[in-house]
DNA sequence: GTCTATAATACGATAGAC
DNA sequence: GTCTATCGTATTATAGAC
């Protein structure tokens, strides 16, 4: 892939992650990115909503296998879903509660108004469930049960950092850490 | 307060619900609300801002309200929150997946650059927060523990809002009522 | 309190030159 | 591949009449 054309979708992940998918604007890419103003529409015929829609499955492809690597560390799930979090939280704060990632702006705003980026939504999320529900399986839970138990670690996570970002102190993530792994360590 | 007002604040509220604060405009305001043209600056000198922000605070009074009515008709706090879930779900079924709450698009759109609305996100969750605090406080546990659990209750919710309005299903948020049930019960 | 008109600016998107 | 110029059409917000 062009040098420009993953530098705009870079562009676009992190500014969705800040701000949001509405309120990042065209211009904005081409000035953040520093990637020609002519190029856009010639990598992406499909405007906003294919740079939108390709932004957030490049930005699930590389959260899920950073997750993987993550997960692998540790020999119980219950463990490294909890260092995983703890991770998250200092990533959180280092970049001053704007992240966590795309994800969670993207996927609340377009549901209901934008199937493309919904879509990607779904798919991306879909990477990082398979993460999760890999673990658990590993761990010895049946199948269902992994599925299920990989979508409601995913909710907790997306709720952290919802909250978080919402009070811009880790608080709320550290929290979901602590009880999340209550749990889980119970099953 | 002014009937054009508060049916201003309402259609605000609901549009922020379905499509996020950013992609909500003034003039669709106006049409959606019926509101006469003329009255939104009148009533609303702070513009899309302050509109927004009192929308949110509004909508927390109403929900945090609804809530503790509902916690109300529980004995344990773990069945009360497991029931307010499961009417959320159905709320959300009948809505198609539109709903949830206005606190859950707005605070992640508006964390990082917009001051007021989230404040007011802010202030709305604190109110949520109170009741949830309150009703854990009745049950016995200490007051730290309380807040801790609050919060952590209203990080699995929004979390269920967020996956059940990506996925179009109301698959999580079930799932993330009968695990929270499951935790909560445990204590 | 409500109206119209409009300012000032931004948006996403396109066309045609090079 | 990249440029500039530009088309429509949004946007938020304001001014002045009534």
């Amino acid at each position: 892939m062009s040098e420009v054309r993953s530098k705009i979708l870079l562009t676009m992940a992190r500014l969705i992650e800040k701000q949001g998918y509405h309120a990042t604007g065209l211009n904005e890419i081409i000035r953040e990115s520093g990637a020609p103003k002519g190029s856009l529409y010639y990598y992406f015929p499909g405007g906003k909503e294919q740079i939108g829609a390709e932004a957030i499955l490049e930005a699930g492809k590389i959260i899920s296998e950073r997750l993987r690597t993550i997960l692998q560390q540790e020999a119980t799930a219950a463990t490294a879903i909890y260092n995983f979090l703890t991770g998250l939280t200092e990533n959180v704060l280092a970049t001053q509660f704007g992240l966590g990632s795309p994800l969670t702006t993207a996927s609340v705003e377009t549901s209901m108004t934008c199937e493309a980026v919904n879509h990607a939504c779904q798919d991306a999320f879909e990477m990082i469930l398979a993460v999760f529900k890999e673990k658990f399986v590993q761990g010895g839970f049946a199948e269902v049960q992994s599925a299920e138990l990989a979508m409601y670690v995913t909710t907790v996570i997306e709720g952290g950092i919802l909250m978080s970002r919402t009070y811009h102190t880790v608080e709320p993530l550290r929290l979901a850490a602590r009880h999340l792994q209550a749990y889980l360590s119970s099953l």
